[in-house]
DNA sequence: GCGACTTTGTGCATTTGTTCACAAAGGCGT
DNA sequence: ACGCCTTTGTGAACAAATGCACAAAGTCGC
């Protein structure tokens, strides 16, 4: 009965996706000081079913507590502790165009168990300047900055041409996770983590739902039996 | 009743969330002059299994030709048509600080099938500025953007505490598509198809699976053979 | 204490997505 | 013209995720 729950990691996927929302969500109900919520009330508050948030968090183990709901605070840090963030992660930004200065003056990193500890770029004309009282460095640096022992975490925030040459580096230098920003797919070798952000992607995704909801693209005035 | 070639709408989300992925890594063939690919080419380029591209493919239509692969232009224009790219959507971006200033001038919009038409943000100080030759307006200007015919798709980069308000005036003013960069849940109406777009999440998706490798948290000293 | 009431946690059915493996369909060389 | 070879498109098996519905487990009023 010790180690029984926590110790089984087995928690899929989509529900390893959804457990920032919940996190955040707590975080708005105990800004206002609300010990306790139920599954009803966190679920409206992420955006999902309340069948679907107990099923998640069901996976972490057996926080709530029946007839009443889930203790926001604790229920806070047991997300936490299951995600990986009762400590602080460093992360490291390659590429400072407009995104990755963007990127690396955003407050979200520090609060939530990040925290910006380079800032890379290729370009010598960026190097040695400060965004955000931290000093651009060369690709150069790169080595020295990530330890063995301690993992950290690579923002790929270049543009999409010297996205794989710069994801390369990562690795060699013994990054295993990786985010990449850039408009492209980048190959890792297997064991390193990559999760790719983008804007065109999302758009696009849109676009067809957009597209959907309207019938038949106007340009083609060929019938119309699926509006 | 079943007309069976494109009219069949009957495109997986799962398949639609990979389809610019395939586009993308067409416009990259393109680029080098390739005529032709095989189904194992562009998988292996856009990060997929060939078997998974070539389903997702098929609920599209049959674009191939056995034996020989796909030709780029054809199955280009063919996904672009699929994901309503065939003309340009017009977007409005909402909230011009670093980030809504990083997403409008950044190039990626022009070049696939949108384009913004204009920014908006709540403060009057930076009212009347201009980003990369787009006048920014204020919110009262909205409603006189949202043409009642016209989708369009709005962009929000505003904080998370105005992310709401933003997403219930945009709705307001008839945008059926709304993609989030705010650090929060946004709730809209049935009919309104929203997307979020969010660097913490995607960061703790990371930690996670990178403190699934070493094993237990090292606040826990117990080591394991995970390693 | 005790019963009524609330809300969790979960087994089960359903839906959605992925992988496998191969027949069908075409081009190409001879 | 005719097999051979390559690659597509897809049915069928498998796996993952979702939604439903309810028993189990707790609180609270009396």
């Amino acid at each position: 009965m010790s180690v029984d729950h926590s110790a089984k990691r087995e928690i899929p996927d989509a529900t390893v996706a959804r457990l920032p929302g919940y996190l955040r969500a707590l975080g708005q109900f105990a800004a206002v000081d609300v010990l306790s919520v139920s599954s009803e009330e966190l679920a409206t508050s992420a955006g999902v079913s309340s069948a679907k948030l107990r099923k998640d968090l069901s996976h972490l183990g057996s926080y709530g507590v029946r007839g009443v709901g889930y203790d926001v605070a604790h229920l806070s840090y047991q997300i936490s502790r299951a995600l990986g963030l009762t400590h602080d992660w460093p992360v490291l930004i390659v590429g400072m165009g407009n995104l990755g200065r963007a990127l690396a003056s955003y407050g979200g990193f520090a609060t939530k168990g990040f925290q910006v500890v380079a800032l890379l770029d290729r370009d010598p004309a960026v190097v040695g300047h400060a965004v955000d009282d931290l000093a651009i460095q060369p690709m150069s640096a790169l080595a020295a900055l990530v330890r063995p022992g301690e993992a950290c975490i690579g923002v790929i925030a270049t543009p999409a041409a010297s996205a794989q040459q710069v994801a390369d580096q990562l690795v060699e230098a013994g990054v295993t996770s990786i985010l990449n920003f850039a408009a492209t797919a980048i190959r890792v070798p297997e064991g390193v983590h990559m999760r790719k952000v983008d804007l065109s992607t999302e758009l696009q995704i849109l676009a067809f739902h957009e597209q959907q909801r309207v019938g038949v693209d106007p340009d083609e005035l060929l019938e119309g039996a699926g509006r």
